[in-house]
DNA sequence: CTAGCGTCTGTAGCCGCTACAGACTCAAGC
DNA sequence: GCTTGAGTCTGTAGCGGCTACAGACGCTAG
């Protein structure tokens, strides 16, 4: 047998940074695969921990569940599975761009409304103002 | 009587862009009044219209509703209502800007994942290496 | 008189977890 | 042996902020 300690669910959570309800979560909805068992424990290897930091790095990158389901096949597969990886990061990749201009909007108008409000110019609230009237958004 | 013409639900939709499930949701969670009825049918007047776009502009900017009721309480207050409303602008801020830098921090990495895959450097998929060695994360 | 639009209520689903409740297993200490 | 405590188990419900039905009703125009 070789170093393949098997571990239980509370090791792997600690090995891989990723909390043990979701870890069960992730064995419900597919995303891992059914977890052997000692007794009623669940019990993993090398490969699960290896499986599981790939989704957690993936997550951490912002792909939903269903593009990391797709990723972990393309990882089984060969290098010619670069081209399919490069189109969902890329795909992604658009996705994040797209949240990160709304959150930037956001983040210029909220700025200038709270500086508004610190100057004080104004006899009502300026930020209060700006969402009566409509002078923000876009 | 002025010029507040009561108005149906579709058009109170039509005339804020806010999408009529929307409107309904907004009632049964308390962020609207319970809507003024003829027969069976909601009916709605200039001062519904006025709080639903702000509810609206607030949501735009990404304003939790917790704290689009406390704005909105606000709203009804005074000007000494502007110090509150500053804070919870303020606040708000401060999370989007979190929010911000994560995502900035996911783009880059993808950036960076989807050039390497392009120029195709690598044995492998570079892609799908960062994924199961580790390297992207912070 | 019927077709079609608008509206109604109520409920279930989306995403990705998270948080229980209530039962069990197991090893260590007395 | 007996208890305590940590770990694990299943199952279900909740979060936020909607969205999407199903199935009934009302109102007007042709």
């Amino acid at each position: 047998m070789t170093t393949s300690g098997t571990i239980p669910i509370g090791e792997l959570s600690r090995q891989t940074g990723c909390n043990i309800e979701t870890i069960r979560y992730y064995e419900r909805i597919g995303l891992l695969p059914l977890a052997a068992r000692r007794g009623r424990y669940r019990s993993y290897g090398g490969g699960d921990v290896r499986r599981l930091a790939f989704v957690r790095r993936a997550r951490e990158l912002g792909f939903p569940i269903e593009a990391i389901r797709a990723l972990l096949t393309l990882a089984e597969g060969g290098a010619q599975s670069c081209q399919q990886a490069h189109d969902l990061a890329q795909g992604h990749l658009t996705e994040v761009r797209a949240k990160l201009a709304d959150l930037e909007r956001m983040a210029g108008v909220l700025a200038e409304a709270v500086l508004a409000c610190e100057r004080g110019d104004n006899s009502g609230c300026p930020l209060l103002e700006a969402l009566t009237d409509g002078t923000p958004a876009h």
